[in-house]
DNA sequence: AGCACGCCGACT
DNA sequence: GTCGGCGTGCTC
């Protein structure tokens, strides 16, 4: 077995399959799969994944592994085979796949230098480059005007070499600990021997005596109350010995939290519960839909559930969207498990994340809570997965590896025959129907703890405010109550539903819109910059005084952005505080934990804000939700619009009165009889899954097919066009009757970074070979796609369809 | 991907 | 002649 199998970090297809090297001598016994290493690939040095061993190869001119960058595989097993069914099942690459499952820190840093060979003078051009340094990076040999055959002609006469380099940078944090290095008795002996001017040294020994374990040096030093030469002398006489050891930053100060005991379940959560804990009892695999209402006490069972397994010796993994992840639902599994939790998500540094995948990979805890890449924690013997707010569309990565969580937390509890938990007070209509279809085992909780009626939703028809000649964004209803609820003391969510947070500029004379000249999309503006930018591509400009079309100076900013709400809010109601959380004002690390404290702390009458403020969030003193525009996304292109607005309305209702006030919700619309609208405002989840389920069927969407959607990109609009169009008819002549394929159609945003863009979208019930298809059409393009800049990209059940 | 090699037009 | 542009093929 003197041959590794080696997955090179090289995105291309034509790389896509092991490669065969030597392992020298002195990597025999250390070398295992699941390891970096770094290996020579044609004349560079590129960093690879080991995924097996042999003895023979067919290629008869191996090169040796260069060199082995773990001691711990980074990868299990389990690991590695997942990261090859995801290359299939999405369409990517394997080493794409592997490369997702690790943190930041553990991709491969690649370095060229020039390396001085020779003590003779070198032509003067490379002389004064070096400038008497023996090596220089290759940047600095770029940035000169040094011409590239002078520079061959000194590699051909060894006078220098190029070097690459291939760097993991990892940010372990090390510390010097120092421990005896003899017996006990030995140390007695030697204390004996030492001088009796010797005090430190005698007292030092004295207490490895009493305390034989590791210490670190500086807690040493410090209390024994002397300096590093005591140590170094004991060091020197091999009385004590040193080494390095990594310590972990603990983003979380899990001292100042408040542990926590059991709750007393109620009837409806010990039912919802048994099942489950029977599955973990049996070791059995099944997937449970927890369809709970918003403050059912999903997380008690959560947490519960996770205490059975970790009784079992087994690990917990814990999906929460990236939005809710914080600190209240930190604190939470904080509370029940101490230091047993690691958590991930993307407001860690590089080096937290890494430190936290390292306690994971070293099994110092059993539970992991995080963002949906936490599906990917090094355990290797998970006794649950829980996904909570299931139906959240950040499960779903938007670049490769297309992979949804949900599709790998099933695989993964497969292979370790445990239970997953797919929690949402509002299931996507895939995850329900498979429940209905008994698929998925469904378990429902229909009362809140507390036993409080879900907040009243009252819909304000907008139309009829403009009618009354209300031009405001707030309805008279909404506004009466704000300063009623002000009046009490009392807090106020507001809800601004749009996406993005910015503005499109218009020309109020002739309409004109400002449009990206690179791609087809409106530009936003920017008011602390004052600057108009491109949400796809980086291309910016300032804010013009006048209409490029028709020069009138009536050119204006629309669209209501939180900042503009917020302005309004002012003007209307003069009295109430406001605090404003979006993307602007959330973007710094902490600042979301800050703005959120200070509004529990009552700072301010009313928190105004996107999307992220419906989500898992717990105000004591909130009694009223407003939300502005409850139809501004169902007019979006998008099959799963009406699911959403359903969805956002439900969550973000369940924020009011949590607790002992009474909540009341205003939900204001242009389109109050909309069935997503009714229906979430008296909280019919099971009505709304019927009539969606009717439209889904009635246009062929999800989850009555599956969806497959090709996006082929190029400079040029009509090469785009055609070779959709082959592609079409290429899948048309392979798929079977009842497969729909749809396209040539350009994408929602035509154009981004001067590339047309145009797709074709796959419905399809049962087609086992579309993805060899696919590949099989792929590969027909692929010296297209590498000679003329084709793009073709391939998303297996889509969320967004541009 | 990213590197070397090789062929071809342009220029001191 | 020589320089550097880009198209092509290869990487265990």
């Amino acid at each position: 077995m003197n041959i590794a199998k080696v997955i090179v970090d090289v995105p291309a297809s034509s790389i896509n399959q092991a490669f065969d090297y030597l392992i020298p001598e002195k990597f025999q016994d250390i070398l295992n799969i699941g390891m970096r290493v770094v290996v020579p690939f044609g004349p560079r040095k590129v960093m690879g994944f080991v995924v097996g061993k042999v003895s023979e190869s067919s290629f008869d001119k191996l090169k040796e592994i260069t060199d082995v960058l773990d001691l711990i595989p980074a990868l299990t097993p389990e690991l590695l085979d997942l990261g090859r069914w995801i290359a299939n099942q999405t369409l990517s690459l394997y080493i794409t796949s592997l490369q997702a499952m690790l943190p930041q820190v553990l991709k491969a840093q690649y370095k060229k230098e020039i390396t001085r060979l020779t003590r003779w003078a070198l032509p003067k051009d490379l002389e004064s480059l070096f400038a008497g340094r023996d090596v220089i990076a290759y940047e600095e040999l770029e940035a000169s005007t040094i011409r590239y055959n002078q520079v061959q002609k000194a590699m051909q006469d060894g006078d220098i070499s190029i070097e690459y380099l291939v760097k993991s940078k990892i940010t372990k944090k090390q510390v010097t600990m120092i421990k005896p290095a003899r017996e006990a008795y030995l140390l007695e002996e030697a204390i004996q021997d030492l001088s009796n001017k010797a005090k430190k040294q005698q007292q030092i020994l004295t207490f490895f005596i009493d305390n034989p374990e590791a210490i670190e040096k500086s807690l040493l030093l410090k209390k024994m109350n002397t300096t590093n030469s005591t140590v170094k002398a004991l060091l020197d006489r091999s009385l004590l010995e040193s080494y390095q050891a990594e310590i972990y930053r603990n983003p979380y100060d899990d001292a100042n939290i408040t542990r926590t005991q059991a709750l007393e379940l109620t009837e409806e959560q010990r039912q919802a519960i048994e099942p489950i804990q029977e599955n973990i009892a049996r070791g059995e695999h099944n997937v449970f839909l927890l369809h709970g209402v918003t403050g059912s006490g999903k997380t008690e069972i959560y947490l519960q559930a996770i205490q059975d397994v970790i009784n079992k010796g087994k690990e917990a993994i814990v999906l929460v969207p990236e939005i809710s992840l914080t600190p209240q639902m930190v604190s939470r599994f904080k509370g029940r498990f101490g230091s047993n939790v690691a958590v991930m998500h993307s407001a860690l540094s590089a080096g937290e994340k890494y430190d936290e995948w390292r306690r994971i990979q070293r099994k110092e805890v059993q539970v992991v809570v995080g963002a949906r890449s936490a599906i990917y924690a090094p355990f290797e013997n998970i006794g649950i997965i829980i996904i909570d707010e299931e139906h959240e569309t950040s499960y779903k990565q938007e670049d490769q590896p297309r992979y949804h969580a949900r599709d790998v937390a099933i695989r993964r509890a497969g292979t370790h025959q445990c239970p997953v938990i797919l929690g949402s007070a509002t299931p996507t209509l895939e995850s329900f129907a498979r429940a209905q279809k008994g698929v998925y085992k469904l378990v429902t909780l229909s009362k809140r703890t507390n036993e409080k009626a879900m907040p009243e939703v009252e819909i304000v028809d907008m139309r009829s405010e403009l009618h009354a000649g209300n031009r405001t964004m707030f309805s008279r209803r909404l506004k009466e109550r704000i300063e009623q609820r002000i009046q009490k003391g009392e807090q106020i969510v507001l809800l601004l539903n749009r996406r993005g947070y910015s503005t499109f500029v218009m020309c109020r004379e002739c309409g004109h819109v400002k449009e990206c000249p690179h791609c087809d999309i409106a530009l936003t503006y920017h008011k602390n910059t004052n600057q108009l930018k491109c949400h796809y591509c980086s291309y910016e400009e300032p804010m013009p005084m006048n209409c490029p079309e028709c020069s009138s100076d009536l050119i204006r900013y629309f669209g209501t952005g939180t900042q503009k709400v917020e302005e309004a809010l002012t003007q209307v109601i003069p009295e109430a505080s406001v605090i404003r959380m979006d993307v602007d004002t959330t973007r710094r690390k902490g600042s979301h934990e800050k703005i959120l404290r200070q509004f529990i702390n009552k700072e301010a009458d009313i928190l105004l804000g996107t999307q992220m403020i419906a989500k898992g969030l717990d105000f004591e003193n909130v009694s009223l939700v407003g939300v502005l525009t409850a139809d501004s996304m169902l007019h979006l292109p998008d099959f799963r619009s009406s699911e959403k607005t359903f969805q956002l309305l439900t969550q973000v209702s369940g924020r009011a009165g949590r607790h002992e006030l009474t909540g009341e919700v205003i939900v204001q619309t242009y389109t109050p009889d909309h069935y997503s609208i009714e229906l979430a405002s008296i909280y019919d989840f099971k009505e709304f899954y019927k009539k969606e389920m009717g439209v889904r069927k009635t246009f062929q969407y999800p989850p009555y097919v599956f969806l497959a959607l090709l996006t082929i990109s190029h400079q040029n609009k009509v090469k785009a066009a055609q070779t959709t169009q082959k592609i079409v008819q290429m899948l048309l002549k392979r798929v079977k009757n009842d497969t729909v394929i749809l396209g040539p159609t350009p994408s929602a945003i035509p154009r981004i970074k001067d590339r047309y863009r145009y797709q074709c979208m796959v419905k399809y019930r049962n087609e086992p070979q579309l993805r060899h298809y696919i590949n099989k059409i792929l590969e027909q393009f692929t010296e297209e796609m590498r000679k003329e800049d084709l793009l073709i990209t391939v998303d297996m059940q889509p969320y967004h369809l541009m």
